[in-house]
DNA sequence: ACCGTCATGTAATCGGTTACATGATTCT
DNA sequence: AGAATCATGTAACCGATTACATGACGGT
C-alpha cells in the first residue's frame, strides 16, 4: 500500500496559470485587470484567455501558496495579487523544461471547410470569402501595430530588450495569419472565386 | 415581463457537436470508436478531441432529437448512433452561416517564450530547440503523409474528390507548420544557436 | 445630470480533461 | 498461453465559458 505523496508544490499548473505567474513575475503587482490589458496586447490575440478566467485563477495561485493577495479598503476594494519566491521558483522551474505540448490550432473556419462536401455547390465559396475576409483583416491589424511599435521603440530606445519578447509572439501571430491567407486564397482559386488578388501590402518576407 | 423563449432548437451547439454532426451525417452510423479514427486521421493532428469527448457528445445529440442509438445486445455492446432529418438540418444551417469565430493558437512553446526574458541567459535557447525539433517532426510527418496520399488516390482514383475535403485540413496543417518552422529558426538565429540550417526536404511552395 | 464606456467582479453551468477499468484481438 | 495493443467505455473533477451585475469615470 503506498501513500506516498508526489510533491504537493508540483500540483500540476495549467497553462493559464503559468501565463498570470509570469505575469506578475515581469509586471509586479498587479490587479485581475491589469493582468486583462497585458494580456489583451499581445498572446490574446490569438489565444483567448476571457477576463472572468483572470479573476479565477490569482486565488487559485494564492491557495498553492504562489501568490499573497491585497484588497484596498475604500473606493473600488481592488484585489491586487503578489508573486512570492515560491511562484517565482515555479516560474523558472517551469522555463527550465521545455513545453513538450504540441501546438492546438482550433479553426472554425477549416472546421466548416472540413464538411464543405455535405453542404451545397455554393458552400465552399460561402465559407472561403469569410475566412479570406476575417484572416486578411487580422494580418493587417497585426502588420499596423507592428509598424506602430517599431516607431515608438525608435523614440523610446530604452526598454528595447523588454519588448522584443512582446513581439515574437506578435510576429508567430503574423506569420500564422500570413499562411491562412495564403491557404484561403488558394481555396478561393479552386472554388473558382476571383477574390483570390492578394490586396495586402508586404513589409516582410515570409521566410525572414 | 417577456417570456418568450427563443428557439429552443438552437440550443447552441459546439465545435464538438459539428464535428460529430457532421461525421454521422458523412460517415453514416458510427460508433465513438469511429469517430475516434477519422478524428484522428485528420482534424485532430491538431485540433485535439480525446477520445471521452467523442463518447460524450453523441448522448448529448440524441437528448437533443439530433441522433438516435442503438446498443448491441451482445459480445461489445456498442453502441452506434445515427443523425436523424433534424441533425442533418442543423448541419445544413451551419454550413450556410460561415463561421466567424476567430482561430485560437494555443501554443505552449509561444507562451514560454513569451516568458524566457524571466529566465536565464540560455532559456530562449532551450526553448527554441525543443520547439524546432517538435515542429520539424510534425512537417515531415505531414509532408510523408500527403505521399502516401498522393499515392494511394493515383490507384483508386474513384474516392477522389470525397478526399479532398480531407485533404484540405491536412494542408492547412502544413502549411502553418511551415510557418513555425520558418519563426523558430529565426529564433535560433538570433539567440546565436546554430541548428537554423534547413533540412528539410520542401516538395511544395510555400504559397501554391 | 446624464450617458457611454471602462473597470470590476461573481455565479452557475457545462464541456473538457484525466484517470480508471476492462473486454477483445493479434502476435510471438 | 501470455503479452501487448486495440477497442470501448465510465466517472469525477475542475477549468473555461457565459451571463449577470454594478460601480467609477470622463465627457457633453
Amino acid at each position: 500500500m503506498v501513500l506516498y505523496v508526489p510533491m504537493l508544490s508540483t500540483k500540476r499548473l495549467s497553462p493559464t496559470s503559468y501565463l498570470v505567474l509570469g505575469l506578475l513575475a515581469r509586471e509586479g503587482p498587479s490587479t485581475p485587470y491589469d493582468l486583462k490589458r497585458q494580456v489583451a496586447a499581445t498572446l490574446g490575440h490569438f489565444w483567448s484567455f476571457p477576463h472572468a478566467l483572470l479573476y479565477a485563477e490569482p486565488p487559485r495561485l494564492v491557495e498553492l501558496g504562489l501568490a499573497t493577495e491585497t484588497q484596498e479598503l475604500h473606493g473600488r476594494r481592488r484585489r491586487t495579487f503578489t508573486i512570492t519566491p515560491a511562484g517565482d521558483a515555479a516560474v523558472q522551474e517551469w522555463l527550465r523544461r521545455p513545453s513538450q505540448d504540441s501546438t492546438e490550432l482550433r479553426d472554425p473556419g477549416l472546421l466548416q471547410l472540413y464538411f464543405a462536401d455535405l453542404g451545397s455547390a455554393e458552400t465552399p465559396r460561402i465559407i472561403t470569402r469569410e475566412q479570406l475576409a476575417i484572416h486578411r483583416a487580422k494580418l493587417k491589424a497585426y502588420e499596423e501595430q507592428a509598424r506602430v511599435q517599431r516607431k515608438s521603440r525608435d523614440a523610446a530606445a530604452p526598454a528595447r530588450l523588454l519588448e522584443e519578447w512582446h513581439g515574437h509572439s506578435l510576429r508567430m501571430g503574423t506569420l500564422y495569419e500570413r499562411a491562412a491567407v495564403a491557404f484561403w486564397e488558394e481555396m478561393a482559386s479552386e472554388t473558382g472565386d476571383d477574390a483570390a488578388a492578394p490586396s495586402d501590402g508586404r513589409d516582410e518576407p515570409l521566410i525572414a
